[in-house]
RNA sequence: GCUCUCGUAGUUCAACGGAUAGAAUGCUGGCCUGCGAAGCUGGCGAUCCAAGUUCGAUUCUUGGCGAGAGCACCA
């Protein structure tokens, strides 16, 4: 449509010898501004020395003219300051409506990334330490750019890095040790026995920055950890390990995800170790600027600043030996690589606290493989505070992943039982709503910001929230499913003739999807969803659907239909579970 | 100090250079003997400051002011 109404003003320009005018055709924000509209007169009236609105006048006449070989346009008027407005035919919706439903819940699926393999790194919580609300967060947000990814074609695969080694896991053994009685718990479930791992962790943080003596015997944990040269360690190592991790997969079903791969630092640092010193004093790339990996202090680092001098200089093998975080994100990507080799794209959610770290390890990608640096992504969220400042696991002041969900499901779980009717899987469904709650707080807004914890808004479900979402959905449902007990049939051609609201917006969706596929961020499909809830409702309530006496009754769950599929995948692609009932 | 991100109703967020800056929450009126009131419907309320580019700036540029993150052997 867009294209056609494009064409038609380059026909119209034409005809009055207008040449070089750059122009848009745009959905206006305000639905009473008709449904496409476009800058063209405004942008070429300077042109040719006219006013505005006097040159759109003279377009509009031309377009009415042509205006016959598109029979979706109603009606072109200009108003504002020259904006030309195209109003969409009654025809049009009814057409859009009927596309929908026969297209079902594949709506918005388009093949703009087909055969793309893309990588996409997620989540990263780390054995022995909580899981928190952060890794919450780059859930959610990996999860959705997962989802409308393959919507868009692309075949995904989802990754998880994870630090099986390293001072954090010894300071949580450390504590398991001492104080067993405390925290090492084995005749509970999977999560309590996790919750414990964290205390001990956060407890053997705090020991090992006040107390010398637990510091000097956390030290010699993490050397046992790495020769594995202690059984009582060993044993509960593995112990811890699996615990946490049992736990964290507990949490990712809940979620809504599958990870097809997981990598673990401890291998990554022995394949970046490799890397790191094979590059070691090489001329660098092609601008021969500087080495690429030099010895400064004992120690070997890269000089990023030689290459980029926003960037600054990182240790990627210490003094004593051992490589850093940055050396096993090395060789993270070479792994990457070696698991799929034809990967088309690699991409990486972290919060930005990451970013600049990340740009200089993407630096020295760029330098020893040109061809994986090119197809590195680096996506990088805000990080979730609370009101009183930076959440920290180290200090213990967090919000597990775990607590939260739970309390959000508790709230919920309340709400449906105060209600007249009852569900059955009550339990399930509140998770769901639980996980929507939380989804859609953080998906709601673009990527990049902070997310201020509140934990009164962020359980709410009520106004601008994901079970608000849900809830329109399983009202449209449970409408269809009173048309069909009575029998009456969606019917997109039954239309009457006021166009409604909600109709307006639908046959957007597949747009959305688009432009969320190609900034990779969710939260334009979560202001949509709203919009469209809000007109559905509002929808609803103006209008009874289900009516054996109106004519149009057939059409109006036509449309309902088609609202409850764009809604269901919509969320679909933010990772929520949209169910029939509530 | 340098780099990056960001300053929009009381609060939490939107607005791909466009029209009267949208929502939610909050406060405040009205709606369930007609399909789910987790809803609908009315009212109140905002672009940090100063220049510049542009027909047009919340958006782009520069400079202030303010917040956050990062900046060598942690991850």
């Amino acid at each position: 449509m867009q294209e056609k109404i494009k064409k038609l003003i380059k026909g119209a320009l034409k005809d009055l010898k207008i040449t070089d005018v750059e122009f848009i055709v745009e959905h206006p924000e305000d639905l009473k501004n008709g449904d496409y509209s476009t800058n063209v007169a405004m942008a070429g009236a300077k042109k040719i020395k006219t006013n505005p609105k006097e040159l759109a006048e003279k377009i509009v006449a031309k377009l009415q003219l042509a205006q016959s070989a598109i029979s979706e346009i109603k009606e072109i008027t200009v108003a504002g300051a020259g904006f030309i407005n195209f109003h969409l035919s009654r025809k049009f919706f009814a057409h859009s409506i009927e596309g929908i439903v026969n297209t079902g819940e594949n709506i918005g699926q388009n093949g703009t990334l087909k055969d793309q393999k893309i990588m996409i790194e997620f989540t990263d919580p780390n054995p022995f330490k909580p899981f928190h609300i952060g890794h919450l967060m780059t859930n959610a947000i990996g999860e959705s750019i997962a989802r409308i990814l393959e919507h868009s074609g692309a075949e995904v695969t989802r990754a998880n890095y994870q630090g099986d080694v390293g001072l954090h896991v010894a300071k949580a053994i450390y504590m398991l040790l001492e104080n067993p009685k405390e925290y090492l718990v084995r005749n509970e479930s999977t999560s309590r026995q996790a919750i414990f791992i964290g205390k001990a962790y956060a407890a053997g943080s705090e020991a090992y920055e006040n107390d010398p003596g637990a510091k000097a015997k956390i030290d010699e944990i993490n050397k046992k950890i790495y020769s594995k040269s202690d059984e009582q360690i060993n044993e509960t190592y593995d112990w811890g390990f699996k615990v946490t991790m049992d736990a964290f997969q507990d949490l990712y079903e809940m979620l809504g995800t599958e990870f097809d791969f997981y990598f673990l630092e401890s291998q990554m640092a022995l394949v970046g170790k490799d890397i790191v010193l094979a590059n070691v004093g090489k001329a660098a790339g092609p601008d021969g600027k500087g080495t690429i990996f030099e010895e400064s202090d004992g120690a070997i680092v890269f000089k990023a600043e030689k290459h980029d001098p926003k960037l600054h200089t990182r240790v990627f093998i210490t003094s004593q030996g051992l490589p850093t975080y940055e050396t096993k994100e090395l060789g993270l990507t070479e792994q990457k690589f070696e698991k799929a080799p034809d990967l088309d794209l690699s991409i990486i959610v972290t919060a930005n606290e990451q970013m600049d770290y990340m740009r200089v390890v993407t630096k020295a990608v760029s330098l020893i493989s040109p061809e994986h640096a090119s197809k590195m992504k680096h996506i990088s969220h805000g990080m979730m505070r609370f009101t009183a400042g930076k959440m920290s696991s180290r200090k213990g002041n967090v919000i597990t992943g775990e607590s939260l969900l739970n309390d959000v499901r508790d709230s919920i779980l309340e709400k449906m039982t105060d209600r007249e009717f009852s569900i059955v899987d009550q339990e399930k469904i509140a998770a769901d709503v639980a996980v929507s709650a939380i989804k859609y707080s953080i998906l709601k807004q673009s990527t990049g910001g902070d997310i201020i914890y509140d934990f009164e808004s962020s359980i709410s479900s009520e106004g601008d929230s994901g079970p608000y979402l849900q809830y329109s959905h399983a009202r449209a449902k449970s409408i269809l499913e009173k048309a069909a007990k009575e029998n009456i049939l969606p019917d997109p051609h039954a239309f009457p003739e006021e166009i409604f609201e909600v109709e307006k917006l639908l046959y957007k969706f597949p747009e959305i999807v688009l432009r969320s596929a190609k900034e990779y961020e969710p939260h334009y499909i979560a202001n949509y969803l709203i919009e469209i809830a809000r007109a559905f409702n509002s929808f609803y309530g103006n209008n009874l659907i289900v009516d054996k006496k109106d004519e149009s009754s057939g059409y109006k769950i036509a449309l309902t239909y088609a609202f409850s599929f764009v809604m269901k995948t919509g969320l679909h692609l933010l990772g929520i579970k949209a169910p029939d009932k509530m």
